[in-house]
DNA sequence: ACCCTGCCTTGACAAAAGTCAAAATATCAA
DNA sequence: TTGATATTTTGACTTTTGTCAAGGCAGGGT
């Protein structure tokens, strides 16, 4: 059962706290560019990607400019917002028809309230979700233009495939003529 | 008294385990340029810095490159190495005599299982570490190296004092000399 | 098929930042 | 204070990436 996918490789959790979060779990069936959360306003849910993949991103100065893609097997949100409770800068949306399920911000923090294995499990969720981030940083800093659009193809080629060049220049930090550019020289 | 300056801002915590917590924490009178994480060494203990600043940086290719600066009222650790229990890259050091608190992973972990508030602070630090982190990646993405050098100034002024311009320079990305020219035109 | 339209690629040039080397300045110990 | 050392600044030049403009190519609707 994909819902129960979720739980893989994460700490274990009592039966009990597992029925409850999953109780709580709406599935959504997205089409292609189903906007999970909209700049503007606060975001409300966490979302788990069962199928498909989703990118964030920002608009400033008239650019659009992704921040991350999300893939199979992964949680999403506007993190900012759905923390801070405050609208959110950031808007995601779908790269392709996906299978999603959420969980209401209230209802998870209920979760929190009454099972402790739920708030430990998302605590290592959060840890992971960090060191991903801080690695993409570090990794930002070290690379040069080629070197990141090679080291993206190597960890996630799907996003190759499914997000338009000029999501993936933004994203790895470059204009789309410069990225056209590394790949015919590859 | 400063140990509990630790839980200030952050979501109440009971006297138990606020207790057991401070219970379990060593102080640190560190002078300039000790280490608290060394690359290469499993991290051991998340710190917070009661007075002082600290930053973690990377060697890699031969060179030396800041990926954060670390203030008073801050905690910080080697973050992957700490939660995978696998070898640093990074190491960390204070940048002037400072005053640390720092818990042993296994008495962190110890805490976890005995008082659930005590996960729920952790969990609730590592939201905001994790949205400061999302900040400053995006931040990093729209500015050039002179506005980059003005945020800096303007969020971490203490930074600019007292760490070196080399660190400073790799911190935002730049080399030393460009990070002279934009000092020198502002 | 044809023309749109949008997206991607290519080219010429411009701007930003990097590299290397030298000079200036600061730091520190004797 | 002086000299030795390390750090920072400045200058000349190179490399990388960005900008602007033109052209190519593919898919959708008529």
């Amino acid at each position: 059962m994909i819902k129960t996918g979720l739980f893989e490789n994460i700490a274990e959790v009592s039966d009990e706290a597992r029925n409850a979060f999953i109780g709580y779990l709406e599935e959504i069936q997205a089409e292609k560019g189903y906007k999970l959360e909209k700049a503007g306003e606060v975001s409300n849910y966490l979302f788990y990607i069962a199928q498909g993949s989703a990118r964030s991103f920002y608009i400033r100065d008239n650019r659009d400019i992704t921040v991350s893609f999300s893939l199979e097997g992964e949680f999403v949100t506007a993190m900012h917002s759905f923390i801070t409770r405050s609208p959110s800068y950031e808007t995601i949306e779908t790269l392709e028809k996906s299978l999603l399920y959420r969980i209401s911000y209230e209802n998870l923090q209920r979760c929190f309230q009454e099972f402790q294995d739920l708030e430990r499990v998302y605590r290592i969720i959060l840890e992971k979700y960090y060191i991903a981030l801080e690695e993409q940083m570090i990794f930002s800093k070290f690379k040069s233009a080629k070197e990141r659009y090679l080291e993206l193809m190597e960890k996630k080629p799907k996003i190759i495939q499914r997000a338009s060049v000029g999501h993936i220049a933004s994203f790895l930090d470059m204009t789309i003529e410069t990225l056209s550019r590394v790949r015919s020289k590859i």
